[in-house]
RNA sequence: GCACCGGUGGCGGAGUGGUCAAUCGCACCUCGCUGUAAACGAGGCGACCUAUGGUCUUCGGGGGUUCGAAUCCCUCCCGGUGCACCA
């Protein structure tokens, strides 16, 4: 196969990878050597959307695979019930088969626009590690623990964390690394791609690797989306992420919406607009810049057709006042309550709410007019702007 | 196992018999200004109602004292710390 070197660059120069094991030199080394390598990344589906930080690495396994590599996007439907320890003191919640099964069939979906697996010569690889963890015995589990010192594991930064402020450290939360570290001895790879948050867990299969294969692999550790100022990480809990679960409109208005200093992270790691290009996109504004870049992350996702019709949608939504034309709609019977109808529908969460919210001035028609009637009931199908993001279809019957 | 300290709303953290649906900060929501940005200003942030008031449910679980408990007592569960135990 042929190494493009121009390609490989760019890639590089994006500044997505961030660290790598044993070195970069090597890595690129082994990249331009021509040679087909095993690259895998892992993920446990702990809950049932991924966001634009995920999606990067996704991305980014895809470039390999487009380079001539063999990838696999491994689900950790069995490290999932385990949990990765969290930087919280208390460890994090483990979840059910049944809650991994749930999540699992989201995250396929939405992990299906970024990498190709239809590929008739080099599709990306799905596969799970409960495949292989399931079938360890205890006697296999305490040679695999074996390979480490209660001491190497105690040098994981949360763990630390945990001691010096006296919170609990369950003795299962040191099995998790083994665990992921397994999955690179199972599907005896060349390289892992994680974030640098997993950089713990990938040397430990490191490790394993080269104990029981003598191989080694190489570590590939991916940054993690955080806005540059204010340091926050891209994550569900903060606000600041952006899930892939949603119309090209949601999605592009989603993008639209965050803080002007996620454009250039955003830049570099998830759109794949050529590096050449950044100047001249930064010069023309902020405003200007993250509409590209939300055009071209729906595009990754939804094709050039839904995400073009997106960003028509949301200008004359939002730039010029008007209604979204995919909107929830619910249907309102005579005798109705309007709130009732909206809690069914999840559009608020209680009725106390609601009459907050009108008394507030956030509820208005599609003529920009004030409802300020906490029982009003529409007499005709009328559609409901609640505050700047929520449009509700309310049909009458 | 013994002793002590602690468990309060999404988080942090006040309160230590009535004035507590619970100060404050963060997060979040709404309004204003805007570019669905930031910053800033204002308001809100348990639910329900026949609604300038009323009712119900909340301070780890259960029980009790009291006219009245997040606050006192008992008990259980959980966390921390110290001591003890450790074939």
């Amino acid at each position: 196969m042929a190494a493009d070197k121009a390609h490989i660059e760019e890639l590089f120069a994006r500044g997505t990878v961030v660290e790598v094991f044993p070195s970069k030199e090597e890595l690129v080394k082994k990249l331009l050597s021509g040679e087909k390598i095993r690259v895998y990344i892992g993920m446990d589906p702990t809950s049932t959307a991924l966001h634009l930080g995920h999606a990067k690495n996704l991305i980014f396994l895809e470039e390999l695979r487009q380079l001539g590599h063999e990838v696999i996007v491994l689900f950790g439907d069995f490290t999932g019930q385990i949990g990765d320890p969290g930087g919280k003191s208390a460890a994090r919640k483990q979840l059910t088969a049944e809650e991994v099964k749930h999540n699992l069939s989201g995250w396929l979906k939405q992990v299906e626009p970024l990498l190709d697996f239809d590929d008739k010569k080099n599709p990306a690889l799905v596969k799970y590690n409960s495949e292989w963890l399931s079938k360890l015995s205890f006697s296999d589990v305490a040679n695999l623990a074996t390979n480490f010192t209660v001491q190497q594991m105690l040098e994981r930064d949360m763990f630390a964390k945990r001691i010096k402020e006296n919170a609990p450290i369950y003795l299962h939360e040191f099995l998790y690394p083994l665990m992921q570290g397994y999955d690179s001895v199972a599907m005896d790879v060349d390289a892992e791609l994680c974030g640098t948050d997993q950089i713990f867990n990938a040397l430990a299969g490191r490790t394993l690797l080269k104990r029981i294969k003598n191989k080694d692999k190489f570590v590939i550790a991916l940054n993690l989306i955080a806005n540059p100022k204010t340091g926050e990480l891209m994550s569900k809990s903060n606000g600041t992420g952006v899930f892939v679960d949603q119309s090209p409109t949601q999605l592009y208005g989603a993008i639209m919406a965050l803080p002007d200093p996620m454009i250039e992270p955003l830049f570099l790691n998830v759109t794949r607009i050529p590096l050449s290009e950044k100047d001249s996109i930064m010069a023309e504004g902020p405003r200007k810049a993250k509409a590209r870049i939300a055009l071209d992350i729906v595009q990754r996702f939804h094709g050039e057709k839904e995400a073009a019709a997106a960003e028509k949608t949301w200008e004359e939504t939002f730039s010029k006042g008007g209604v979204p034309e995919d909107m929830l709609e619910v249907s309102f019977g005579t005798g109705d309550s309007l709130a009732e109808v909206l809690i069914k529908a999840g559009v608020i969460p209680s009725k106390t709410e609601w009459r907050r919210l009108i008394d507030g001035g956030a509820v208005r028609d599609e003529q920009d007019e004030k409802i300020s009637d906490a029982n009003f009931a529409p007499s005709k199908t009328i559609i409901l702007k609640i505050g700047k993001r929520r449009f509700v279809k309310v049909v009458v019957s």
